[in-house]
DNA sequence: CATGAATGAGGATTCATTCAT
DNA sequence: CATGAATGAATCCTCATTCAT
């Protein structure tokens, strides 16, 4: 067991010095033994724990799009939907103001910019993508049902707006700089 | 003379072909040799029209840059700000959907994504975008001052929504793969 | 500690094989593929003992002049400083016997003569010239104070003599090709 | 007739301003766009006249020699042996002040220190060297004949000794930067 | 397992030389 | 012949990955 958990220890280490070097560097230009530098361990020793370079990509985004889920979902249990979608979207951009770097890194490579990388990645992006989609559909037509939004408006076409907002939002965020000044303004 | 214009095609060879290597591979992915061997060229005689890859790179976007501001600028001859607008946005649509990579290659930067590239680059981009959001803010000045346009709105905070909601399309293109379906929907 | 031992012992065979390969073909025609294959390491292994080319280069000259150094040191206990300028010269040239393609290296650079080298060499080469001098001078000195020389003659001056006629052999000896018959002549 | 007179300027201006550019860069460093450069004409034109940049250099040596021994030759119309050796020498050391950059050069060659050039252009140097060897004992020999040099030395040994000794005056001036104080000193 | 050094494939860039105009 | 651009071989160095200790 003790085994076990060093081992975990150890994984959860290099993924954390693995994301501040992604952040701080962009995929290409974060070098194995950087990560290793940041991590405290030997270079080697990355490779007891991820099968290559890539692979710890994939796992920060695994882990953060796992992270970022689980908060969500939390706000899943709140009654009214319309309060459902307000928390969840504050929670993805307060989200965003913790792990700035981090979340550059998942756009890089969720927006598809990073070549290399999206031939991989792109089937967890998209499968990450699907489930939050789903969460919001089924906010959405809960507050159909609830007769809180329209009828005549196709859900999915909806989650698809929301959903675009948000990543403009960010990609403005992006573009900029980072400080959006807008976004923790107090919903009227 | 003839040796100028000899010139001019081989750089524009060049380029057209850097634009398809790394549309499709990306700034990291492409070598040299692809782009030389894209434009049918040796390796080295594209050190002769540019210095380096990066510079490969820059020339790219600002030929990109170069030939969508040129495309823009002759709606601005139409009458109407709001004509204006919507020519000049149908325009950016379009060159989107004929230059997908390129496309794909401008945002990958202008949204900062790609670190090593972005250091260098940013200026460049800034510049640009300086400029398409003058035009941008002048058409809407002109708008307000016919009373087309409400006018106790910011100019400037209406420039940046429509400049986000721009981004915000072609983010959801990009990232959804490609073809907007809606995009070019008969404007009613 | 073991470690500590494996890399000096790496090292050292990397300055020999890179003595060799320079000896052999100047420092320009010498590839770090030949260095490493003489040296039997895989070409990226001498880059964990050395930046680049130029340092291995430099390092060479260091190690050589400290060698030399040490070696002449010894003789500086001799009593009699006559003696003690004899051994030294004999050492220095016992050297060049031994050493022929490690001091065409050195000569080749403290004559300035690799241009690109000169420039990032010189203050290395000027510094131990200055340490040779040194002790040749205070030599001088000790005979002058012995009577064994005449005090009417600028140290300074016998020290460039001597040092100069050092160099003249030495350059004699390059130039025609190697064996200078007369250097081990027994003294009388 | 003027077509050759053309092609002669032509050579003599690339050797010219390829001496220059090799004694600014060296061997190694000087680019053959430099020297056409330098001299004023494409790049191509130099292979009109050499067949590559080894010829270039190897001309360059042999002009020079040919110079320097006919400035040489001039002064043994002198009756007197030890003024014809004296003006010899003096014109070697006169012709170091004038090109020194040149020199370095030769002596670069000379001295074999650059390998790669060397291996070809050894034999030249030998040869001309031969020739102002001979040129040497002749002189030596004569004076021996007139009673001003003692007859129970060998001419070979004191023509070489001559020789170490200009050689080694050249060296220590290379060395230690250039200008060797002494050279001019009037000769008592 | 951790370590950290060895490995070597890969790629940007340079520049002597060639050749069409 | 002069020109100057095209050529592509050649080489230094990086760094992901492997492996002996």
């Amino acid at each position: 067991m003790v085994r076990t958990e060093t081992r975990a220890a150890y994984r959860e280490a290099i993924l954390d010095a693995a994301t501040r070097v992604f952040g701080r560097l962009g995929f290409q230009d974060a070098k194995m033994a950087d990560i290793a530098a940041e991590a405290g361990v030997a270079a080697g020793t990355v490779y007891n724990y991820f099968k290559n370079k890539e692979e710890v990509f994939r796992s920060i985004l695994q882990r953060t799009h796992e992270l970022v889920y689980q908060r969500i979902l939390v706000h899943q249990r709140l009654e009214d939907p319309i309060e459902r979608m307000r928390a969840s979207t504050r929670e993805a951009f307060d989200f965003l103001e913790e792990h700035g770097a981090l979340f550059l890194l998942y756009v890089s490579i969720g927006g598809g910019f990073d070549w290399a990388q999206k031939r991989i990645e792109q089937a967890l992006i998209d499968e990450n993508h699907a489930r939050y989609f789903a969460l919001s559909q089924a906010t959405l037509r809960d507050a159909v049902e609830r007769g809180q939004l329209r009828s005549d408006l196709s859900i999915e076409r909806l989650a698809v707006l929301l959903s675009g907002l948000t990543d403009a939002t960010i990609f403005s965020w992006v573009r900029t700089g980072c400080p959006p000044a807008s976004a923790r303004k107090p919903t009227p």
